[in-house]
DNA sequence: GGGGTACTCAAGCATCTGCTTTATCAAGCG
DNA sequence: CGCTTGATAAAGCAGATGCTTGAGTACCCC
């Protein structure tokens, strides 16, 4: 079993989520749509550096991009960091789940040896 | 309002999970313990290469180690993963209320046109 | 058409990553 | 004691990343 496309998915989705320009964008996303302009706005960077961002973010299935007169407004999608969050949780509710084992486990042991 | 310790926190949470060898790494301890040289096994790299990827999850915290006489076992921190899910599920939740929101607000002015 | 606005493309550059190889170290065993 | 095992440290290298500047491109208004 090799690389699959979904491994490629979470790749990008994790690379994108990795910086804290990208992060403060997609929380910036995340109360409205807006344009690059208007994101580059408050960063100490050009705008050809947001745009760069935008476009990784772009395609990492995070955020989708429309047209509008000479904009290219983006928005947040859900879906995607739904897919984040879900490959995160799996692992984490397996490893939770051995330890309330483990943990009962050890209690039945505790209870057999004091009777 | 500059870079925060959770910024930072998250940056090396995100990034340790951009990987594919360190997010199947998650995967494989969500099962249970394991140490270096077991974790290596099935990848076509040094023990040296795992290794680095090892450090890189445990600076991030998302595992942790012990010492058990000449190995040192990693451990799966689902306190860590959880962080990670929750800023996530911030922005969603934010703009999926947005949506939702909007939908309201459009149904109740078609209903106020059909009137 | 000219000029401004919003944005992208492309090249260049410093830095960071992922991996290698070699060397080192500590623990356990003959 | 020497030898093996599990693991880390350090140095080096090809390729990726984040940013810059300069040059387009597409749209809109006068």
């Amino acid at each position: 079993m090799g690389i699959t496309i979904e491994d490629q998915r979470l790749d990008a989705m994790f690379t994108a989520l990795s910086d804290p320009t990208r992060r403060d964008i997609v929380v910036r996303l995340s109360a409205g749509e807006a344009t690059v302009k208007e994101l580059a706005e408050p960063y100490a960077m050009s705008m050809q550096a947001v745009s760069q961002h935008i476009r990784v973010l772009e395609r990492s299935g995070l955020i989708s991009r429309g047209r509008h007169r000479q904009t290219r407004p983006c928005r947040l999608e859900p879906a995607a960091l739904e897919a984040a969050v879900s490959w995160i949780e799996e692992s984490r509710r397996t490893w939770s789940e051995r330890m309330d084992r483990l943990e009962t486990h050890l209690a039945c042991l505790q209870k057999g040896a004091n009777q």
